[in-house]
DNA sequence: GATTCTGCATGGATT
DNA sequence: CAATCCATGCAGAAT
């Protein structure tokens, strides 16, 4: 797997949100934990915002600019990436994978690098040719970030925040360059008012909607001879299949550029009275991919819940 | 007996 | 400031 690629905003709308194509919340059972016996502490939260599930903000800090650059030199390599790279906003790194034995489903991960200093002046040429397209990306961004503020200013000087609070169902229109902060006036115009936000908002290089699943910044002991990963409890309860045991289920995490399947396990451990989510053998997709403290692993899933057992 | 694996416990950080 | 999260320490089991 590259571990260079960034999700984008999807542009795309050839599947309009439909409450169907949300995902279902997943059937909890009781164990013998105290902590099972209660309801699951985030199925209320999927129940209750079911007819508006991701109002904003949406999981992104801003879903109008991207997070990092779309590119990767962690470290710059001095070989050509073994799989086809390219470095811009329409392409990212897909992965899927499934859950097993319970069910099987699709989706992607995405391993992302940490972004520390580097000297360019020893990088690959092809390298260099990903910092170009970066620095394409970055001038674009700042593009964009003008446009904003252009908007902004507009807007009474309101910010897209506050705009979401006045308005909940505030839509924010993900289309490239000419992402746009709609204006009050036009957001009520709009006949994307009032519309759900797609989670699926972020699209694979084969065009495939990609919902966020959870984000991680690795640390030291995800990275160790341990190979297990931590996993934020919030994201796992909201996004990954419910745990009724410990033995947790068997996920198959797929890279699409690759098609690599790495089989990991993903299942919780008592605390206190509350749960800790790892996914367990996760030493080799680590070294595959040459991650390292800092690094980010992001899964997605994409609309094929391939329900295969 | 040494090493690795497993899962719970601890305590600092965060909410 | 209490509750919760989670990074990691560590003890016991397995190899």
């Amino acid at each position: 797997m590259e571990k260079s690629y960034f999700p984008f905003p999807n542009t795309t709308n050839e599947e309009p949100y439909t409450a169907s194509s949300q995902p279902q919340p997943h059937p909890h059972s009781s164990s013998s934990s105290s902590y099972d016996q209660h309801h699951h502490p985030y199925s209320s939260l999927s129940s209750s915002t079911s007819t508006f599930p991701y109002h904003h903000p949406a999981p992104f800090p801003s879903p109008y600019l991207p997070m990092v650059p779309p590119f990767a030199v962690h470290p710059p390599t001095s070989q050509p990436p073994t799989e086809p790279f390219w470095v811009g906003p329409k392409v990212q790194h897909p992965v899927s994978y499934s859950g097993q034995p319970v069910h099987r489903f699709s989706g992607i991960a995405l391993s992302q690098p940490n972004y520390t200093n580097f000297n360019t002046s020893t990088m690959s040429p092809v390298d260099q040719e990903r910092m170009a397209a970066a620095d394409a990306w970055t001038t674009k961004v700042a593009r964009t970030k003008r446009k904003i503020a252009r908007q902004r200013s507009l807007n009474l000087n309101r910010s897209s925040e506050d705009l979401a609070a006045m308005f909940p169902h505030f839509y924010y229109d993900g289309v490239d360059d000419a992402t746009t902060v709609l204006s009050m006036h036009e957001t009520m115009a709009s006949s994307a008012y009032k519309k759900p936000i797609d989670p699926y908002n972020f699209i694979s290089p084969d065009n495939k909607r990609l919902r966020l699943i959870l984000k991680k910044e690795l640390k030291n002991s995800d990275v160790g001879s341990l190979g297990r990963i931590v996993i934020p409890k919030r994201d796992a309860e909201e996004n990954l299949p419910s745990l009724n045991a410990k033995e947790g289920i068997q996920v198959v995490i797929k890279d699409i550029n690759s098609h690599q399947e790495w089989s990991l396990r993903y299942k919780f451990w008592s605390n206190n009275k509350s749960r800790m989510y790892v996914l367990e053998n996760t030493g080799d997709f680590v070294k595959k991919n040459e991650l390292e403290i800092g690094d980010t692993v992001i899964l997605y899933e994409d609309k094929s819940h391939n329900f295969v057992s």
